[in-house]
RNA sequence: GGAGAGAUGGCUGAGUGGUCGAAAGCGCUCCCCUGCUAAGGGAGUAAGGGCUAAUACCCCUUCGAGGGUUCGAAUCCCUCUCUCUCCGCCA
């Protein structure tokens, strides 16, 4: 959420920064409520006021074996009008939340101009692109022809978008999240995190996956619904809910491999060949909670050690910052990392580094004590894939394919799979 | 699944209708005292919100959550959630 404070003393600010993403805020008919708002909560707590101080005398008069008759009949309607005033106290701000709660956050300064995907700005790309002295093939027939991908029985399974993956290609995919968890935990300062997979509402309020994106996840049926959660952003950040930590346990940086589950509703389509976009997916996920200060350097560290495992994967790839039409609900400003996949011809998004300012914090009521004022202050989270594991299977996949439909594992897995070197067509 | 106990401030823990945002202790902060240390004395120490230029006053809300009774609820009633103990079951 953004500051109702500012909402209310910068409404032209605001609306200037949200229309730069094409999302049109109604300052005027805000600053009607929010009148509207300030008298009624005003009106109110003086009638609160009232009925305290009268409740009070009439305690005092009673103890002191006075006769209190003539204070009732006093305070006779009292109860009425407080009642009739909170009530539409009540549903004027329940309005007022509504509107903010469907408010994506301010954008930070760099983030570039642009309506689409079309306009993301390159910042740098990082490793050669492989040439292959024979045709590359795509991930699909190569898992295929090495016997190791099975859509049919997925589907059969579970439908559209899930993925079968049979021995040294399922392990490879195992290896690639021990890896990356190994190298974001012992060299760059993560903590593993194990988190439920299934969570309740009020916590994909907190990262804002809600209420607006409601379609995009799975839902248990019941009285109090779980959601499955589409990414490990929503258990990780909400770690953080309702506390106020101390300045020098800052920063935190979590990381924790979760499988995540998205609809895919309105992508119908899209992505329908391969594992590019399944309703099911492993990824390691980065997460950071600092004070405001630091958010910035925060962004471009968190993303390096994204960048880190691509490198080390000798996967080329580059960097883009979403632009504001493309950029997240929660986010002032993102990183995509683009991995280079040859049977595609082109970079895909396999990492999204993101800093959330304090727009989820405020939602969670996530703080730190600042030392300099002495009173709890909202924090920045951040968060980014490091990365989306299934992505990052098919990227070795296909980058590391040879003539005859091989696949050699990169030195940096090599022992994360028992020795194995290369995965290739039984003899 | 059965039986029972409980949920109060950073922590322990008192409080069964009235000036209780809440005793006491611990912890923490500041001050005093004291060669140093230890001990001792004093003061302060929840969060959210409104108003406001204000992190100054003042006011409102909050004792697991939501309803109810009442002029007035931490305290009484109802519903729910969670925690703990014992038994059973289970990975």
């Amino acid at each position: 959420m953004i500051d109702s404070k500012l909402l209310r003393q910068s409404p032209a600010d605001v609306k200037a920064n949200l229309a730069r993403r094409g999302f049109t805020f109604d300052a005027a008919a805000y600053a009607v409520l929010e009148e509207q708002r300030k008298t009624l909560q005003v009106d109110t707590e003086s009638l609160r006021n009232e009925r305290n101080s009268s409740a009070r005398q009439i305690g005092k008069a009673k103890s002191q074996g006075e006769d209190v008759a003539p204070l009732l009949v006093a305070v006779k309607d009292l109860g009425d009008r407080l009642d009739a005033s909170e009530a539409r106290l009540q549903s004027i701000q329940a309005e007022l939340h509504t509107i903010e709660l469907d408010l994506p956050n301010l954008m930070h300064d760099d983030v570039p101009e642009g309506n689409s995907e079309e306009d993301n700005r390159e910042l740098r790309r990082w490793g050669d692109v492989p040439e292959f002295d024979f045709k590359a093939v795509d991930h699909v027939d190569l898992g295929a022809g090495l016997g190791l991908l099975d859509f049919d029985a997925a589907s059969r399974i579970s439908g559209s978008r899930f993925t079968v993956m049979h021995g040294p290609l399922a392990r490879l995919q195992r290896a690639l999240i021990q890896f990356m968890l190994d190298v974001h935990t012992i060299e760059h300062g993560y903590q593993e995190v194990y988190v439920p997979y299934l969570v309740q509402e009020q916590a994909l309020f907190g990262t804002s996956q809600l209420p607006k994106f409601e379609e995009d996840l799975f839902k248990t049926s019941g009285d109090t619904p779980y959601y499955l959660i589409p990414t490990a952003e929503v258990p990780l950040t909400n770690l953080v809910r309702e506390q106020i930590l101390d300045a020098d346990s800052l920063p935190r940086r979590y990381v924790a491999h979760t499988p995540c589950f998205r609809s895919e509703a309105g992508s119908y389509g899209k992505d329908t060949r391969g594992m590019i976009r399944q309703h099911q997916f492993e990824k390691v996920e980065l997460v950071q909670m600092v004070a405001p200060a630091d958010s910035n350097d925060a962004l471009e560290a968190l993303t390096g050690h994204a960048e880190q495992i691509l490198q080390r994967l000798g996967l080329a790839y580059r960097v883009v910052i979403l632009c504001a039409g493309d950029l997240g609900f929660g986010s002032s400003k993102t990183y995509d990392l683009e991995v280079w996949l040859p049977g595609q011809n082109n970079y895909r998004e396999i990492s999204s580094c993101s800093c959330c300012t304090d727009f989820q914090a405020r939602r969670m009521q996530a703080r730190w004590r600042n030392p300099e004022s002495g009173r709890p202050e909202l924090l920045h989270t951040l968060n980014g894939s490091a990365l989306a594991a299934g992505r990052a299977l098919v990227a070795v996949m296909e980058n590391y394919q040879d003539k005859d439909g091989n696949i050699r594992i990169p030195d940096v897995l090599v022992p994360y799979m028992n020795g194995l070197e290369v995965i290739s067509k039984k003899v």
